[in-house]
DNA sequence: TTTATTTTACAGCCTTGGCTACAATTTACA
DNA sequence: TGTAAATTGTAGCCAAGGCTGTAAAATAAA
């Protein structure tokens, strides 16, 4: 095959989207587990390993070790046989995190889709979603609503 | 935290969302590759790695690596220094897979996102919408076509 | 207060999907 | 035809995210 003119900018753009495909699902395990994290502690008043493992259908210590990575990263805080929380930092992935996928489970919903599925898609479906996309989805629930 | 009634069906659901999620990571690769090969056959008569290297935007190496793994799961098939083709297998998921994108791509512009950025978030998202949803994408378009 | 259970941590292994560097083969062209 | 360029393949490395098994610490119960 030959780089002809135009083939060579297609190229370059669709591996610029492929890398950004490839970028946000390495995101998606830290978004995972701050929004989880953020969850459990609203909703338990802390969060232990071993509430992450069983939400996320992981062994323990696969959580132990992202756990660790993540602090490493800056977005959680840990201390040895203690609970886990969030760094300021992981508080706002957190909370964009958990915005944006309540508002993609919306869409789907209001598209037909029933609540399991849309919680299943809305799962994956959330780290791919950019700025541009979550406005024109915000958009859209807001014109059903009147 | 105590495992009140409530509390395990509703972890048990959201671990097998989780668990979705992750497998459609994984599948999401051979998706890209198939459709991907599909694509160069079709517009330029044959995908070669080096191509399929160029449009990803990874290391032949890395294609080779994969090609071989998708070569033993039986959807593709190389003969050495030779072009790179699809098993039925391969043809199916490949045009599942580009029926999914394209969907997926009309209707985010269909709610107003421009094309590149909506080219890019369906390059993300096609990997995680279930019949159900695409059905409801479908049945949305349909509706917004009269 | 011991003892048992639960939770956390750590070690070591596997697969996937990246990479670079180098070797082999095929294709192109002088 | 013979050599250079392009393509394909191989080897070996790394990080992420899974796993099991075992050890240590904390909590609950006898």
């Amino acid at each position: 095959m030959k780089n002809t003119p135009e083939t060579l900018p297609n190229q370059q753009a669709q591996a610029a989207r492929f890398q950004q495909a490839r970028d946000a699902r390495s995101a998606a395990t830290a978004q995972d587990y701050v929004e989880l994290i953020s969850d459990l502690i609203a909703t338990e008043g802390e969060a232990r390993s071993v509430d992450v493992a069983k939400r996320l259908g992981v062994s323990h210590a696969t959580v132990v070790k992202t756990i660790n990575r993540l602090q490493k990263e800056g977005l959680i805080n840990t201390k040895p046989y203690r609970g886990i929380f969030l760094t300021p930092t992981g508080e706002d992935l957190a909370a964009e995190s958990r915005h944006r996928h309540q508002v993609v489970a919306k869409l789907l919903m209001a598209l037909g889709v029933d609540e399991e599925n849309a919680q299943v898609d809305a799962e994956g479906m959330e780290h791919h979603i950019s700025a541009v996309t979550l406005a024109a989805f915000e958009a859209f629930l807001a014109r059903e609503k009147q």
